[in-house]
RNA sequence: GCCCGAGUGGCGGAACCGGUAUACGCGCACGACUUAAAAUCGUGUCUCGCAAGGGAUGUGGGUUCGAUUCCCACCUCGGGCACCA
């Protein structure tokens, strides 16, 4: 018997492959194409731990089926090398990062290789590879010279803008574009300076200058995303180094995605991906549904605007609030005495609110002593600064009220006038109420009652149902809310000599009475009464039988009173009422007075609307990319301005614009690119900053399909067939960078037809972290990393992708155990000692028919299994079947070439080496894959659970065909099952191939 | 604060659509082989109980003949967003 010797065994059956170009894929196959493709890697310095290739082995065990299924299969690997890392290392040791990216390019490939992965190698991109990224800078052109036409919803090249705006100017243009452009008509296009021309269209743009506050970190020396931003103690801090991040203006290249949030929103529905990831990208992109109001500011010409959503309850609104760096806010000020005192304190505002780590709770406001009078009749109100009005959100100018938790409590802070328009409705239990009865209106009183002397509240506990309550009870006919409230009071507690302080405002209570069957809907009048003295008179029996009345401190009641209503009432007596921003009894406007807030809602947007009091918008919270970042190591792009500011853009034939050599990789720390530094660079015109990561990262994939085309990003054919990702597999940690950035490019390819498909992943799998032993991440910088390259030595490469398959839900992030992994090894090993024992022959005579089945079972879970990426049952559905192939006395050899076939793409060294040694002279990994004959699945006997009230009693052996009354009557006299249905069955329950339960 | 997701043996985890909870693996215990150990193979391994039987899937309740699975409340952990009107 041959010893396992899994060094021998990889290394030869990697070259074999290697040499036989086994993993090769061709563009011209009548096969169906499926393409597997995983995130290509940052090659960083430091090299891989164990946790790295998860992914890729996921992948790869996902391409290896698909190959073995008939597809053409395309599965690429590459590399994303431009950025920080290699640009800080370039720094750090003072070299080229080109230098760096191929050294650590070297690193990556020998740890992967002996993985046994099967890529497709001659594919490989390489982002800083100039022949790659011409290609970006073309697409970046195309972007640049395209702007959004809303009303054929699609980019459009922007020489079809500059056509319309020379015929009619741009009043019917329906675009994406700033939110600040005048109107003007074609006659005066024409008269505009090509500066103001260029600035103009800059605005439309999807690919535009402009200027931004952004995330600057001086050490750095570049601008950063707010996903490289991290909170720390001291602030926000760069997530490479951690070094300090201010806000600053600068100018930037920004991306206008949010053009396509719509597209971005809705596309997800189709995607196979998973709903945790489609969640992350749905709040990103913050869909919100509102009307815009206007209101004229007073003593002057302007007109304000504002954006709300919670607009059922517009009536209530008391005051405006503008951003503190809202453009508008000086004209706002224009002719007024307060102007410089306002306008420096709003500045105080930004700059504190820039200053991060301060607590945005204290909201810092002040009143510019202007009004505005809104249309819907709510008066004259303040209009105040505070930062919570943002002024990149909706119009920038909040208009509040006291339905809201946020303007309620700065209205309380500055104690600005608040009215509410929304009487709550509570509701208790709300599974209780029956939905098929009607609701039984009631009027009733609820009364909080001061002690005479002490600061105690009068309580009634309910002896019942241990509820405890003020006093409260129901308004009989000819009684006024005031005068049942002194009678509830007398009768329930013999209290008389009351003084009424305050009429609390109405809410109401919808709950089911238990006793009468009945939904109910009480409206409670409300108030607040204080006792002169403890005179009392005499109280009923049946009252204090069903309750106790209980004097308590405001503490005490707060832990016990039942009723959320009551609750309310106790606050705004003590004045520390919250905003009420649920649904509730309209009061305002008239027409929808006594009906419900939140059922109203759209009724009332319409009826604004018609009434031309307000407007439909649509508000999004995701905000254009900033495309721009200010180092060396990037795409340059492909822009040149003349001496007056005008931008030519490089034409294809000069493309790409490579970069420079450069003397030092050193950021300036001015905010300028190390490129502002090379003089030809800059007397060229060249633009200094140069694209961020995720440029590269966002097309990289459409580059596999057609790697070394000299002419296109990728011939058309090539397109045509690939068509997208089928299944991509990488790290959650990109659902609102890369993965939307690239839907976004894809989209805009897709508007002009370079592309055919409108999404460019089609189904995605997110691998789980490898957690290190002691549960924190792994990594060098922990001391806690594991090298694959060891656990290749000591186990192997099958075992490796066996352990990490096998360790739990590919999904799930895991704490990585090498004492575990030797079950994997042991597996592999049995699996090798099986194939080198005598009792695999050709010519079995008797073959357990339950083997069988077991095989065929097993092949089709993993089948199953595989599609679903539950990796880990594959294996250990496998290793059953093995464990009770051990037990044969002998095995036929193509059942057991079955089950060597489907181990095969997790383990596919040894399987190969088995697979030869049985005499074959074919690749096993080119072989079709099996298919599970389903008639041998078929079980003819089924055991079926006995249960006696639920509680497993017995099994039983029976025909899969066997009726309810056949099961029955074989049963019965069972005598484990007997001595418990000898009182008689209540109820008899037969699920077919499964189970029994009697019900005694 | 808001929005997701998860909580099952000593450990990693399994359980399809509501139908035998703890598959598979690790570990541990015992046994076989061995002078011995390792490796390997075999047996056992949630818990209380002598047994009959009872109790366990974060906690408490509900729906159901039957709940890890569905519903409600709470606790803990992980992730996302964070003044988004």
């Amino acid at each position: 018997m041959k010893i396992y010797d899994h060094k021998k065994i990889e290394k030869k059956w990697q070259t074999v492959w290697d040499k036989k170009k086994a993993y090769k894929t061709s563009n011209k196959s009548k096969k169906k194409k499926y393409y597997v493709l995983d995130m290509f890697p940052y090659p960083s310095g430091v090299g891989l731990h164990v946790g790295h290739p998860k992914g890729y082995i996921g992948s790869d065990v996902f391409a290896r089926v698909k190959r073995m299924q008939g597809f053409n299969v395309l599965h690429p690997m590459g590399y994303d090398a431009f950025g920080l890392p290699a640009e800080q290392y370039a720094i750090e040791h003072n070299i080229n990062p080109r230098q760096a990216v191929e050294k650590n390019v070297k690193t990556f490939e020998k740890q992967l290789s002996v993985i046994g992965l099967s890529y497709d190698w001659d594919r490989r991109v390489n982002t800083t590879d100039p022949e790659f990224y011409k290609w970006t800078q073309w697409i970046f052109l195309r972007i640049y010279n395209s702007w959004y036409n809303k009303s054929v919803d699609k980019a459009e090249p922007i020489k079809k803008l500059i056509k319309i705006f020379e015929k009619s100017g741009n009043e019917k243009v329906n675009a994406v574009c700033d939110s600040n452009i005048a109107i003007f008509t074609a006659r005066e296009w024409k008269l505009k300076p090509p500066k103001q021309k260029q600035d103009m269209l800059m605005k439309y743009r999807l690919a535009y200058e402009g200027y931004a506050q952004v995330n600057w970190c001086p050490k750095l020396g570049t601008v950063l995303a707010n996903d490289e931003v991290l909170d720390s103690s001291s602030g926000p801090v760069s997530e490479r180094g951690g070094y300090p991040v201010e806000k600053k203006d600068m100018r930037q290249w920004f991306m206008r995605i949010t053009a396509y949030a719509d597209r971005l929103l809705v596309g997800l529905d189709g995607l196979n991906w998973s709903a945790h990831i489609k969640e992350i990208q749905k709040n990103w992109i913050g869909k919100s549904e509102g009307l815009i109001f206007s209101a004229k500011v007073k003593e002057s010409d302007m007109v304000i605007k504002t954006f709300s959503s919670h607009y059922q309850t517009c009536y209530a609104d008391t005051f405006f609030v503008i951003a503190p760096d809202h453009p508008l806010l000086p004209k706002l000020l224009e002719g007024r005495p307060e102007k410089d005192a306002v306008l420096k304190k709003a500045k105080e505002i930004v700059e504190k609110k820039n200053k991060q780590g301060a607590d945005y709770k204290d909201i810092d406001g002040i009143f510019t002593g202007r009004y505005a009078t809104d249309s819907l009749g709510n008066g004259d109100l303040p209009i105040w600064v505070a930062s919570f009005a943002l002024k990149d959100y909706g119009t920038g100018i909040v208009k509040c009220s006291a339905h809201d938790e946020r303007d309620f409590a700065f209205a309380k802070k500055f104690n600005i006038k608040l009215k509410e328009v929304v009487e709550p409705i509570f509701i208790a239990h709300a599974d209780k109420l029956d939905s098929n009865l009607p609701f039984v209106e009631r009027n009733a009183i609820s009364a909080v009652i001061k002690h005479w002397s002490e600061d105690k509240y009068l309580v009634i506990k309910w002896k019942k149902t241990n509820w405890y309550t003020f006093v409260t009870g129901g308004i009989k006919n000819n009684e006024t809310p005031e005068q049942a409230a002194i009678r509830e009071i007398k009768e329930e507690t013999g209290y008389t000599n009351l003084r009424i302080k305050t009429v609390l405002p109405p809410c109401h209570s919808k709950f089911y009475h238990i006793p009468k069957k009945q939904n109910r809907f009480a409206h409670f009048s409300n108030f607040y009464f204080e006792l002169v003295d403890g005179q009392k008179v005499e109280i009923s029996n049946t009252e204090t039988e069903k309750h106790e009345v209980l004097w308590m401190t405001i503490d005490e009641i707060r832990k016990c009173l039942t009723p959320e209503g009551q609750l309310r009432d106790l606050d705004i007596v003590l004045g520390t009422q919250k905003a009420y921003i649920g649904n509730g009894m309209l009061t305002e406007p008239e027409e929808f007075k006594g009906r419900e807030s939140d059922e109203v809602r759209e009724e009332i947007a319409e009826w604004l609307v018609k009434k031309g009091l307000a407007v439909k918008k649509i508000n999004y919270k995701m905000r254009d990319a900033i495309f721009a970042r200010q180092r060396y190591w990037g795409e340059p792009i492909p822009l040149q301005y003349d001496e007056e500011g005008i931008i030519r853009e490089l034409p294809e034939k000069k493309l790409p614009l490579v970069l420079p050599p450069v003397k030092s990789y050193q950021p300036t720390g001015t905010g300028e690119s190390p490129l502002g530094s090379v003089k030809d660079w800059v007397k060229n015109g060249y633009e200094t900053n140069t694209m961020p990561g995720w440029a590269g990262s966002s097309w990289y994939f459409l580059r596999y399909m057609d790697p070394k085309n000299k002419k296109a990003f990728a011939n058309k054919s090539a397109i045509k067939y690939w068509k997208n990702v089928d299944m991509y597999v990488g790290g959650q940690e990109h659902a609102t960078g890369h993965l939307l950035y690239s839907r976004f490019w894809h989209k805009v390819l897709k508007d002009y037809g370079l592309v055919v498909t409108e999404e460019p992943f089609q189904s995605l799998r997110n691998q789980g972290l490898i957690m290190a032993a002691d549960g924190r991440k792994m990594g060098k910088r922990y001391g806690n990393a594991i090298n694959p390259d060891d656990i290749v030595k000591t186990f192997g490469a099958d075992t490796l992708r066996v352990y990490e398959m096998f360790m739990g839900p590919f999904e799930a992030s895991l704490p990585w155990s090498t004492d575990n992994i030797v079950g994997s090894r042991r597996f592999i090993e049995r699996v090798w000692k099986m194939s080198q024992k005598m009792k695999i022959l050709k010519n079995v005579s008797k073959i357990d028919p339950k083997l069988e089945t077991l095989l065929h079972k097993t092949i089709q879970k993993v089948n199953n299994d595989i599609e679903n990426f539950a990796f880990n049952t594959c294996i250990s559905s496998m290793m059953i079947l093995l464990n009770e192939m051990e037990k044969q006395e002998n095995i036929h050899k193509k059942d057991f070439e079955l089950f060597v076939k489907i181990l095969s793409p997790f383990a596919p060294h040894v399987t190969e080496q088995i697979w030869h040694d049985f005499g074959h002279t074919t690749l096993l990994v080119l072989e079709p894959w099996p298919k599970a004959d389903k008639n041998k699945i078929k079980e003819t006997e089924v055991t079926f659970v006995i249960q006696i009230n639920g509680k497993v009693r017995g099994e039983f052996q029976a025909k899969a065909e066997i009726s309810e009354d056949e099961a029955r009557k074989a049963i019965e006299h069972m005598p484990e099952i007997k001595k418990w249905i000898e009182g008689g069955i209540k109820r008899f329950i037969f699920i077919p191939k499964k189970l029994i339960n009697i019900v005694v």
